[in-house]
RNA sequence: CGCGGAGUGGAGCAGUGGUAGCUCGUUGGGCUCAUAACCCAAAGGUCGUUGGUUCGAAUCCGGCCUCCGCAACCA
């Protein structure tokens, strides 16, 4: 870090206003990019915090369709809901915009525009599926058809939720578009693409270069990026939510999301500094900083990158600190499953406890690989940390100043050789918590600023004042001043991490106006300065509490599950001779086991009448026990192709019933009844 | 074999060639100002697995297993 910045631009990922922010949001991006925000202000630099939601793109006009509303009422909704979680949380940012604003509009069009002229598109034609009906061409998620793998008939045009397998529009056996229902037909569309191999050299020096100290997982992924070699993106879309695209003969075309998103930065600054924002995005002593989540690398280190450098007055980031993904209760977090701890609900559950959050999910970060969150841990980091090592410091140092002192700052007399070497201790942590901020290392960062707590525990438990006081209160007076001015330290210290802590904190020690720069001094409190009232900064968390929060999680996921489910629809009509194709038999189960080295297969021995035959049935999760179906009877079919997995051979197919969650339940009989029974 | 990241005491994480470390939990002791909080000490790990390079490997190289992400909307 040769160079010498006179500002810096911190951008954090935009929100898509499709659903509320939960603590995944929190913890990859907002967190971290707030601690760095924060801290920088506090040095007294200039800084500018950017955020905003990202208001366009096909879900959100999907989700309008199913609620029948427009697209606006939902993005209204969110932004605010969003915006208010993040102003809950102390995210302090300096504007948060949205890209559905005028100035956005504006600022997005004019932008390609600008690339459009310089001739740095591409255009293309192709061939997608249109709805003649609805008169509009069909993004995938707008149509359905037969999985070409697992022939669920409700695949995506982009993926099959049942197997899980990623698809094409153009894979699905008879595709259907879910605004009219009826078929589509091909059609050919015009769309504009930035060819990002032509950026390919510079961005090979640049990134792999010039910025070997990003992140492994962000320079990992940009090298086997360029590694791969680049290909044109498109960046317009048909469709009618979004940014129009600003040339002749484009109606019902727009800017597609990814396009549109990172110039909300942009726009959100313009808007918050309508004069001066070219200072922020066109000066070479300015420092921008991407905070976003790993699913993001690739759109902020080579995609926008690419659109600044081809607009071509615009700096480029200095770094983009990626995090890794939160999981929860060990299960990833799921909006469309509300798996997740949704922040405006923890704002109502947990009201005046958003530092506890911020603390956790902090301490806890996915910054080097996924981690998980679990309300035991959350317990235990409140109680463990934040009771017992830093409220329980400062309470015991402002109790024992306002019994002996009367709550004014005591006279320091002469310094022992303890005292000094405590001091010392203390001034290291400046460079210490530094070093790690600037390296964008917070979880290591909280970890040093808690043991400031932890020197200020053992400074008491080694020095004893309550002792002292009995007969030798100078020596006392010494050693509660030094204990409050290390509470002046934790107000610095710990600001960035938990800014409603440090402002009680402030207020208990009647202190204002605190530098990051006089972090590590000892100077803050005059002798005779008046200290404020004080109070538990944190208290504990009970057991019930946070048994609350866990069943709460499974019985909404369970109860979502549920109503989302909705049964697939009948398939076409068939003939009896269609039915008497299939031989649906009854058969007893002699045997039940687990195939060996495999997750899903069972074995089945089944007792079918006339002889014994094996069938295979991808089961297994489902029942952890499979001795307990031994004796049972089932139903199978038994004249199904006959089919090797694993080396053994299946002779036929077990009937089992799929529940809303995907499980899977075998179908028995009500009545015990001869095995080779037939169905019908 | 599409690409990238990750796998380290009971839990969460550091550690990029030289005696495996931190926080929490556990056990024992001390203290009693403090929210049964604080301080000290101990126990607990053959670093996913397997083969190799090296005087020496958690670390470098090869194979395999597991989890996550990207490509292809999600922090």
């Amino acid at each position: 870090m040769s160079k010498q910045f006179k500002r810096t631009l911190i951008t954090s990922a935009l929100p898509y206003a499709n659903g509320p922010v939960h603590i995944g949001h929190l913890a990859g991006v907002y967190v971290p990019a707030d601690i760095y925000a924060r801290y920088l202000r506090l040095k007294g630099e200039e800084v500018i915090f950017i955020g905003g939601s990202d208001e366009h793109g096909v879900p959100i006009t999907i989700k309008a369709r199913k609620e029948n509303v427009t697209p606006q009422d939902i993005v209204d909704r969110y932004h605010n809901l969003i915006k208010n979680s993040f102003e809950e949380f102390g995210i302090s940012f300096d504007i948060y915009s949205r890209t559905t604003s005028d100035i956005h509009k504006k600022t997005a069009s004019d932008f390609f525009r600008k690339l459009y002229d310089k001739g740095e598109f591409i255009e293309q034609e192709s061939e997608q599926y249109y709805d003649e009906e609805a008169q509009q061409f069909l993004a995938d998620r707008y149509i359905t058809g037969t999985c070409p793998h697992c022939q669920n008939t409700n695949a995506y045009g982009d993926q099959c939720e049942q197997c899980g397998t990623s698809l094409n529009a153009t894979d699905l056996i008879n595709p259907k578009s879910t605004l009219s229902g009826n078929a589509p037909i091909m059609k050919k569309t015009k769309h504009w693409y930035l060819p990002l191999q032509n950026h390919e050299p510079w961005l090979r020096q640049w990134i792999l270069e010039e910025h070997k100290e990003w992140k492994t997982n962000v320079y990992g992924q940009c090298k086997s990026w360029l590694d791969l070699g680049l290909q044109p993106r498109a960046v317009s879309r048909d469709l009618d939510w979004g940014v129009p695209v600003p040339v002749e003969g484009a109606e019902g075309k727009v800017l597609y999301v990814w396009f549109d998103a990172p110039i909300g930065y942009i726009s959100n600054t313009i808007e918050k500094y309508p004069e001066t924002w070219e200072t922020w995005w066109k000066s070479e002593d300015t420092r921008m900083i991407h905070f976003i989540g790993k699913d993001n690398i690739v759109f902020h280190c080579i995609v926008f990158p690419s659109m600044l450098k081809a607009e071509g007055s615009y700096i480029l980031p200095e770094n983009v600190p990626a995090n890794e993904f939160l999981n929860l209760e060990g299960d990833k977090i799921s909006t469309s499953k509300n798996w997740a701890v949704w922040l405006h609900e923890y704002l109502e559950e947990f009201p005046g406890k958003q530092d506890i959050l911020r603390y956790v999910l902090t301490a806890n970060a996915p910054e080097t690989k996924d981690n998980d969150f679990t309300w035991r841990d959350f317990q235990a980091r409140n109680n463990n940390e934040l009771v017992a090592i830093l409220g329980n410091f400062i309470n015991r140092a402002m109790v024992l100043t306002q019994k002996y002192f009367e709550n004014k700052v005591p006279a320091r007399g002469e310094l022992t050789e303890y005292d000094k070497q405590m001091l010392d201790e203390l001034s290291g942590f400046k460079q210490t918590i530094e070093h790690s901020l600037d390296n964008y290392r917070f979880r290591e960062a909280l970890r040093e600023a808690m043991n400031l707590a932890r020197l200020g525990n053992k400074y008491l438990a080694d020095t004893e004042p309550w002792k002292t006081a009995k007969n030798d209160m100078p020596r006392t007076a010494t050693i509660l001043n030094l204990s409050l001015q290390i509470i002046a330290n934790l107000a610095i210290a710990f600001e960035p991490f938990l800014p409603f802590t440090t402002k009680k904190i402030r207020s208990f020690i009647r202190l204002e106006n605190l530098n990051w720069n006089d972090l590590g001094s000892y100077d803050f409190l005059p002798e005779g300065h008046q200290l404020g009232e004080s109070e538990l900064l944190f208290e504990k968390i009970e057991d019930e509490t946070i048994d609350k929060q866990i069943e709460k999680l499974h019985n909404t996921k369970k109860a979502n599950e549920a109503a989302a489910y909705k049964p697939a629809p009948i398939k076409e009509n068939i003939t009896f001779d269609d039915f008497t194709k299939l031989d649906i038999r009854v058969g007893t189960v002699l045997e039940c086991e687990k195939v060996p080295k495999t997750d899903k297969l069972l074995r089945f021995l089944i007792d079918d009448g006339l002889e014994k035959r094996t069938i295979l049935s991808g089961i297994a999760q489902f029942y952890e026990n499979p001795q307990e179906l031994v004796g049972t009877q089932v139903c199978f079919i038994a004249n199904f192709e006959p089919r090797k997995m694993r080396g053994i051979l299946s002779e036929g197919m077990i009937l089992s019933a799929q529940n809303s969650d995907g499980s899977l339940s075998v179908i028995r009989t009500s009545k015990e009844v001869k095995p080779g029974s037939q169905v019908s």
